[in-house]
This record gives structure tokens, sequence and C-alpha cells, in this order.
DNA sequence: TTATTGTTATACTATTTATATAACAAGCAA
DNA sequence: TTGCTTGTTATATAAATAGTATAACAATAA
């Protein structure tokens, strides 16, 4: 658990955590039950401050990705469940996404290769 | 051109001009030149500042959406292209939202079927 | 007992968001 | 010329967000 952190990025030390756990979930370098490192490990690791890991931690917690024990720590979910609101939120950022591409010229088929591109890489093996 | 403005809504406000307009664009109901209203305009008929109407216009011009002439006005922009930041940019958001939903178990085929629902918005007449 | 866990509380700084006024330079129409 | 409109710039203010810094708490585990 040695994850990255841009000081420099245009995105918040918070986020870069969270997307950084959700993309080692993803890929698989992350699997359901894992431990991760308590809030002020990880913070010592990375310079931040133990409050920036935490809300990380929590924002994970709650869009259900992780499953926090008060005296044990965090852990990666064991399983996740897809609800209503998650397509909802889902279908909104991707339609400015989409939005986007479109209107610099972007062909359906080019999206389309472009998502395939992006999911195999979780689709297989780490 | 009475887009719609949610104070409670988690989204800045300007954010929320630039998607009404960039939303505009992409389904058909802005073209090309099309002129936008001045920034004193929509900030009354929305009901916020002007500075805050200029701060979304600037930002699609920044990302090539939008022209804007200093004595005339902002104008939709005449042709759209895309380059490799664009694609990258793309690719770097389109990886985020494609990770929360394969950990979700949403499967490919629902992920493709999902664009290309939200893609025929753009493709269709208006 | 002792160390570790997430949590809570407080305080502080810096940045972002949004508003409020005022003024400017340039274009255009009367 | 006069007057109106345009985006822009400047300044000031308030609120929210982001991030750090310390300290303390309750409960688990060794």
């Amino acid at each position: 658990m040695i994850l990255q952190i841009d000081v420099n990025s245009e995105k918040s030390l918070y986020t870069q955590i969270y997307e950084s756990i959700l993309l080692g979930i993803a890929t698989g370098s992350l699997v359901p039950g894992a431990s991760l490192p308590s809030v002020r490990q990880l913070g010592g690791e990375l310079g931040v401050n133990l409050h920036t890991v935490n809300k990380a931690y929590r924002l994970l917690a709650q869009d259900g990705f992780v499953v926090i024990n008060k005296k044990k720590g965090a852990f990666i979910a064991m399983d996740f469940s897809i609800d209503e609101k998650d397509i909802e939120e889902l279908r909104e950022s991707m339609t400015i996404l989409l939005a986007k591409a479109h209107i610099k010229g972007l062909s359906l088929a080019e999206t389309q290769t472009l998502v395939q591109s992006i999911a195999q890489d979780f689709t297989k093996e780490a």
C-alpha cells in the first residue's frame, strides 16, 4: 500500500486517496476483506494529515466500497451492491462526459472502443 | 435561453451554468454561432451575479465550446476540435466512472447499453 | 497495562465560491 | 457627440471547503 499523491494536482488530496483505493479495488490489487492502513499510518506514509485520510475512508464507506470498524480499522467491503441512486449518478456523470466527446466529434464507435479498452483493465486478471 | 439553476445543488452555480450550455450544444438546441445572453442578462434571469456567469463562459471558452468577443458578447463556437489532451482527460474521468460501475457489478454489456442510450440523445434530431 | 483503532473537538490558515459595486475601453446606434 | 451595451478588471466581503495541528476519548487487542 504505497499509493502516490501529487500535492500539485488539481484534485484534492482526499479525492486522490479515494480514487487510488477505488482503482485498487477495480483492478484487483485490493481484494474484498483486505485491511487498509490506519488513518495515522497512511497519513504518515503520504505526508498528509490523518483527517485527510479519514475523509477519504469515510467517503469510500459512504459509497459502499469500504467498511469501517471503529476499533479494528478500515477494510475493503466484502460485497458490493448497486442501487437505483448509483445508476442515476453514473448516468448523470456519464452524460456530461459523452456530451463533451460528442461535441468534439468523437463518434459513438470511438467512444465504445474507449470504454472497452478501459474496462479491460478491470475484467482482466491483475 | 431560460436554463434552470438549483441553489441547493451540490454542484457550484457556475458548474451548473457550464453544464447546461454544454448539454444545449450537445442536444442541438444551441447551434454553432448562436449568441449567448450577456453575462448581465443571464445573471439577471438566473438571479446570480454576473461574475458567476462570466466564470462559466470563461471556462466554456477555455474548453473550446464558446468564443468570446469583448464587445459583441459570447457565442457558441463555429467548429470544435479534439486534441490529445481532451482524450486524456476523457479517459481519466471515464476510468473513475467505469471503476465504480465495475466494482458494483455492472457488466460491460450493461455499461455499453447505458452509453448508447445517452449518446442517442445527442445524435438524434432535437 | 499498553498500544492501536476510528472518532470527536478545537483552532487555524488558505483557497474556492459567490456576491456587491464600481469603473474601464470599445463597439454601435441614435 | 451622446448614450447604451459588451466583456473585463479591480476591490471588498462573506461563507464554505480543504488541509493541517493537537489533544483527548472509548474500545479492542496483545
